[in-house]
DNA sequence: ATTAGCACTCTCACGAGGTGAGTGCTAACT
DNA sequence: AGTTAGCACTCACCTCGTGAGAGTGCTAAT
């Protein structure tokens, strides 16, 4: 499936003015704004060529056309050039990381913004996910009469926090003195080495507690288990700008995806591919959205992955623009988080 | 400014049946369907004069009468009676609840979770805000080489984390040491003493690590002023069924102000009175939302604010229902808070 | 292989006419 | 004096027909 150069000029003009005017384009119009070179006929037999092979489709006879999601795949795989982003944009990124941020919240709030300003698309940005990771550090901490706060800290800086009954008769030093054993024994371990030699010289060694020490157990694993990913979206007003959103039901349908937010995270989560991976229509799996398009990647530290980034578009997009975007802010992205968390 | 009976129980039917239909109501269907007891034509005199008090407004000459925001209050003050949750709708917070929730960040979204879908408006739920709250305990986490996780939990249970950098010679004992000498003195103290008398305590005890107490201080101080409210908002989704909001331009503007979570916080935080609070249109201070109304009460433990719910709909609203909503969830929140903070 | 020309198709904007729900006013009724 | 029936009038909305405009496919000439 080639095509030839003048093919490939034609639909790349096509998708081009389609993705500026939302209108179906047609064969006088884009010979005169492309200088083609060709009359608007000849034109006309190459967009019917490119029709049959499934790159375009035509809304009504007597329309202009329009690009199919396989035209816009082999656009993105082949015709397009990245857009590399402007001074002032950079300059803007380097300003918005670069008021120290104190928390992986903050830094996850920012990029969603930057994301959404600088592609004018929704963002969407999961943070990091706690499964698989790192036991870094758990402290009890007293709070009222027969209750105390549990924190569990995560290696790639991830805090969770729960509260725990305590049996009546604990003092404050007895919390201390737990904490500083269990710290102790799980120093660096795996989550899923603790269930089994570790535990059991935790019990050893407080016997006294082993109801108590259980039920933290219990507690760590499910925190670190959680699949509370933080889940950033902005600039879903953005989108509504785009002309295919001007129908409520639409809007509608789009929301109610983005609500989900175990949905979005799946999707999110669904790339394996290292780099900007981009997903037009159906390519997405989900139903709902197969009018819009995706572009994400995934974010690490060390190598290893700990969150992704994307953008939502109609998938009459701006592929140029927003993968750079991405691709660019990914880059800092690593980089701060690797910053933040270097090991 | 008193109605007659006769003029309640018109401006009440035609409230009642403009929310049911959100079409404007004429005289006729109205004598007809609330069985008035007297002819159209009476209705139409009785409906003139509502008109001329500023209950009601007309969109135009020959269509029916709608409600005006005077009209609405004048029903929520006087005419309305708050409409019981069903059984079934009790049992429903009672399960939600019930199932052992350890995380404040849980109980506010299952809340707003219960909030839109008992209502089927958009919820809003900020959770505890930590200025003017006791501190309840810091530790200072080692992470990597050179860095440290500051954590801090204030009084409701709040817990704020940031990294921190370290001077180089320092050892996992001397963070140690730092956290329990700090935690001794601040055990319980107002933020607002902090500056005072006890950081001078502290730096005495600390001389070799001035710097580092001081940042940390710092950090402390930064965490507790921190706005980061946390905010959940549901049912965006919900409030498009509305025929209000049929119209694309209107969700753009609420989706516009929802965004905005500053802006969002400060409106729900703007509740001073006790009990549930009703604003209508214009009473809630933001122009953009001027067609809409607003249902919120804030939630404590021993008798302090601590945060606020709301839901928010078109002026049009099934303000009986959504009012009891609200009360009910609140009292719910009031009471498993407390049971999570007593103190 | 390319192009000019032409008939054909389909959407969209516009205006006219009809319909129906609702109003205000007046005069008659209790 | 309050209530009601009757009537003329208003206005949004739906439908239908028409014409303009943009675009296509096909054919014949270059």
């Amino acid at each position: 499936m080639t095509l030839d150069e003048r093919k490939k000029r034609i639909l790349w003009a096509i998708i081009q003015d389609y993705i500026a005017t939302a209108e179906p384009v047609g064969s006088r119009t884009l010979a005169r704004k492309y200088k083609l070179g060709v009359s608007s006929a000849t034109v006309r037999n190459e967009m019917a060529d490119l029709e049959e092979m499934g790159f375009l489709e035509q809304p009504h006879t007597s329309a202009g056309r329009v690009p199919s999601h396989r035209g816009y795949r082999f656009y993105v795989d082949h015709l397009m050039q990245p857009e590399k982003l402007q001074d002032s944009e950079k300059e803007l990124v380097r300003v918005s990381f670069e008021t120290k941020v104190k928390m992986i919240s903050e830094v996850i709030q920012r990029t969603g913004q930057l994301l959404t300003q600088l592609s004018s698309y929704t963002a969407m940005v999961v943070s990091p996910c706690a499964s698989r990771t790192r036991l870094r550090h758990i402290q009890l901490v007293p709070m009222s009469r027969g209750q105390a706060m549990l924190l569990v800290v995560l290696e790639p800086g991830i805090v969770q926090h729960r509260m725990m009954e305590l049996p009546p008769d604990l003092t404050v030093g007895d919390l201390e003195m737990i904490s500083r054993v269990v710290n102790e024994k799980i120093k660096g371990s795996q989550m899923s080495d603790l269930k089994l030699t570790i535990i059991r010289e935790i019990y050893a060694e407080l016997l006294r507690h082993k109801s108590l020490v259980a039920m933290m157990m219990d507690l760590i694993e499910d925190s670190s288990r959680s699949k509370e990913d933080r889940i950033y979206l902005g600039g879903i007003f953005n989108i509504l700008n785009e002309p295919e959103f001007n129908n409520v039901e639409r809007v509608k349908t789009l929301l109610g995806i983005l609500e989900q937010e175990e949905l979005i995270c799946n999707i999110l989560n669904d790339q394996d591919q290292p780099g900007v991976n981009v997903r037009i229509g159906s390519e997405i799996s989900c139903e709902d959205i197969k009018d819009c398009s995706m572009i994400g990647a995934n974010y690490e530290v060390d190598g290893q992955r700990i969150g992704s980034i994307a953008v939502l578009g109609p998938t009459r997009m701006q592929y140029a623009k927003a993968i750079s975007v991405v691709e660019y802010l990914t880059a800092n992205l690593n980089e701060i988080m690797s910053k933040m968390y270097r090991s």
